[in-house]
DNA sequence: CCTATTTATCTTGACGTCGAGATAGTGTGG
DNA sequence: CCACACTATCTCGACGTCAAGATAAATAGG
């Protein structure tokens, strides 16, 4: 199996430990994504869709998709924006609140856990690998 | 930006490089997935679905879509199997071996345009580091 | 040989995504 | 102050995926 292979079968390894955590609490990765992104705001943890979608990179077809499920489960509430009519405000209601500060936590603890699996004196390598490779392509200069 | 964003993204931008090959071919991930594993068979280029299920690693329903539009595309063609009344035979029409075989050229070279993006002297220590981290999760006795 | 179990494939419904286009409110130049 | 362009969000249809269950054929046991 080429390097392909392998980065294919380590990054599926890493979502799936990944996903279990948002699963373990009823979320998808779309909602553990709007929800983390308004809690990383600050307060009022209230962003308009146009916000979500610049920080998650989705189309606002999606977005509107995503919110609607949320809202449908009590995480946030829609909310008219007071300064544009065509706005809306997407905010975290308590539930929502609570839910993704322990998804938070134990995702991070989840991360810190699958980077120590990757041995200790290896890790400066594999990373210099990945941020020369990484800069490849978003810095069109180099080695391109 | 961490490990795992890095990560996220690297892998984002291979494979929208890897995408624009079947593209531009007018495919699908999931449609050469399946084009390419049958031509990978060898003669006579067919396979049971289960076969393709085997190897491709989806359902059985998200390969029954598969075929379905594959066959649309008049890209495969489905025959009854004479050993196995249950099972049908998918094998490549003579457009979707052509194709398939013009896709798979480009891609492999498409592939190691990318990896040649990552910088010679920097390959085996990336190498190295996502071999162990891999091996984390395939060969559990170690450090998980 | 039948019946019960197993196997191969397909069907259905839910979720998540995109792209294109619809709707409605904002803002601007004359 | 009004028509026109722009912007924010939503709608719709297509694609791809999964999980669960339906259907039909093969096989195994008595």
């Amino acid at each position: 199996m080429g390097l392909f292979g392998r980065l294919k079968r380590l990054t599926d390894h890493l979502q799936a430990e990944i996903d279990a955590v948002y699963r373990k609490h009823g979320l998808s990765f779309a909602a553990f994504d709007v929800l983390a992104t308004l809690r990383r705001s600050g307060p009022p943890y209230a962003l308009s869709p146009t916000d979500l979608i610049n920080w998650t990179m989705v189309t606002s077809g999606t977005m509107t998709n995503r919110i609607d499920r949320l809202q449908t489960q009590g995480l946030i509430e829609r909310r008219p924006n007071p300064e544009d009519g065509r706005s809306t405000v997407v905010a975290l209601t308590e539930a929502g609140f609570a839910l993704i500060d322990t998804v938070i936590n134990e995702h991070v603890a989840n991360q810190h856990r699958l980077i120590a699996q990757l041995p200790e004196d290896l890790r400066a390598g594999f990373e210099d690998g990945l941020r020369a490779w990484l800069a490849s392509f978003e810095m069109p200069d180099s080695t391109e």
